[in-house]
DNA sequence: ATAGGCGCCTGCTGGC
DNA sequence: TGCCAGCAGGCGCCTA
């Protein structure tokens, strides 16, 4: 589910809500996520305060007034928002932080359980196990040089290294496609028949295409809900995710959808040209 | 080292 | 109506 516009959009809409909060009691699920959540860190957390919230690539990044760090990935499904205490908790909630006053908890919900929380003891720890994932560059600051040279540097497609954490971080499946299309660029060229001029288009496309999607709160497909609770709105503007068959936007030929690097990508066959280099 | 494929989970949809 | 294959926004592990 949640690509970069999306996290970007749970940490908006927590950090007003979290900063300055205490979190007065911590329950665990008994059902283990991608990683496994020790009880350790519920003890370490409980009466903690929430100093800030931040997102790096699609990691949400809640800081303690001890410098540990509370990093949670929502995976495909994954929720992560402040509900009154008193609302019915729904199934597949795996983790509940109360917050003080009582009157509201934080909540993790995952219904396929992709996602994970990991405790870390403090800001190096973090970076380490960022750096150990090879987690690459924000596209918001993404050199030209960098990512030119890195992507002229693989055979993959360009549809499988823009979903490389570790070349920029936060693109997923829709934004991916999305930025290919904003590009025209077709989804099965090489990285290394790409053009210096193509790689640069691209990086720009990324960069527009996420700005929209976060300007529009993040797209909402089916699980995708923000810190709130409300849903996104970027579905309504895409161009190719999710319309197979439907006319471009910008020629009218039908968009086609074709499996790439394992997973569904969408593209316009005219306005994208051909796969190889012209 | 790099690239491709599979598995992890649950729930929903569409075709028969 | 019922069943089942196929599909879903992510990522880590394995193999060649």
């Amino acid at each position: 589910m949640p690509e970069l516009p999306e996290v970007e959009t749970v940490v908006r809409e927590l950090r007003p809500r979290l900063t300055g909060r205490y979190i007065v009691s911590v329950r665990a699920g008994r059902k283990a996520l991608r990683r496994r959540w020790s009880p350790v860190w519920a003890a370490a957390l409980n009466g903690r305060r929430i100093d800030a919230a931040e997102r790096r690539g699609k990691w949400i990044v809640l800081h303690c007034d001890d410098g540990a760090r509370l990093v949670i990935h929502l995976g495909m499904t994954g929720q992560l928002f402040v509900a009154p205490a008193d609302a019915p908790r729904q199934p597949h909630t795996h983790l509940v932080f109360g917050l003080n006053d009582g009157t509201e908890e934080l909540r993790f919900r995952d219904v396929r359980r992709f996602g994970s929380a990991t405790l870390f003891p403090d800001r190096a720890a973090l970076e380490t196990f960022f750096t150990q994932s090879g987690l690459g560059p924000e596209p918001f600051d993404l050199d030209p040089a960098f990512w030119r040279a890195r992507l002229l540097a693989t055979d993959r497609c360009l549809k499988a290294a823009l979903l490389d954490q570790r070349l920029v971080a936060g693109v997923g499946n829709i934004y991916a496609d999305e930025s290919l299309y904003e590009a025209r660029l077709h989804p099965t060229r090489r990285g290394r028949d790409t053009r210096p001029a193509e790689a640069e288009r691209l990086r720009k496309a990324i960069v527009v295409v996420l700005t929209r999607a976060i300007e529009k709160r993040g797209s909402s497909i089916r699980d995708y809900i923000g810190g709130t609770g409300r849903k996104g709105g970027y579905q309504e503007e895409f161009r190719v995710y999710g319309r197979t068959g439907a006319p471009c936007r910008r020629c009218g030929a039908p968009i086609e959808r074709i499996r790439l690097a394992g997973r569904s990508t969408h593209f316009c066959p005219q306005c994208q040209g051909s796969g190889s280099r012209e």
